[in-house]
DNA sequence: CGTCAGATTCTCT
DNA sequence: GAGAATCTGACGC
């Protein structure tokens, strides 16, 4: 089964949002610690005019991520508690991103992946993985199998967007038990 | 079932 | 100093 390359990264992160839907995220934590994880829930932030997204803000240190090239890792920390994986899509200076929001794990079955701070926190996902690579190992994607029902919502958590908050960037496998609401 | 508050710290004003 | 791209357990019905 193939990677995804950067090609898959450098475009809309709402296209890539849908189309993550099912991919595999491979995390090779350790030698003897390798999680295969089938996407089923992501969310698409669209740059600086999406007032839900962080770059909506600007330029700052924590969003300098965002504006570097697509196919590396944006991780940041929430609620003093949780860590959010997202992947860095669109050319270099165009901040948009992909939040991972639940996935199966596959090789660890008994894990529950339902929710963006439980992945991060379940699969051992820190800032120590912020603005690395996710195209080569530790941490990529690959082709796998396709979503059963993909289906959008509102994003979740981001009421104080105005007009943003309910458009439907969120996406999800309805037939997916781990989707997380 | 549902709603709600607490945990806990980083980021930007 | 306020608020945050969350989760959990406690409580009331």
């Amino acid at each position: 089964m193939s990677r995804l390359n950067r090609n898959f990264f450098d475009r809309s992160a709402k296209d890539v949002a849908i189309d993550l839907l099912g991919k595999e995220l491979v995390f090779e934590k350790s030698k003897n610690q390798i999680y295969r994880c089938r996407i089923v829930e992501t969310e698409a932030y669209l740059g600086e005019k999406d007032l839900a997204c962080h770059a909506s803000r600007g330029r700052t240190p924590r969003t300098e991520t965002m504006y570097g090239p697509p196919g590396r890792s944006y991780v940041y920390f929430v609620y003093g508690m949780y860590h959010m994986l997202n992947v860095v899509c669109m050319p270099e200076g165009v901040p948009e991103a992909v939040l991972i929001r639940a996935a199966e794990c596959i090789s660890h079955p008994k894990l529950r992946l339902n929710g963006p701070g439980k992945l991060c926190r379940e699969l051992g996902i820190t800032r120590l993985q912020n603005d690395i690579s996710i195209l080569r190992s530790p941490l990529y994607f690959r082709e796998a199998s396709i979503p059963k029902k993909i289906q959008s919502s509102a994003r979740i958590g981001v009421d104080y967007a105005k007009q943003w908050s309910k458009r439907r960037l969120r996406f999800y496998d309805a037939l997916s038990d781990s989707v997380s609401c």
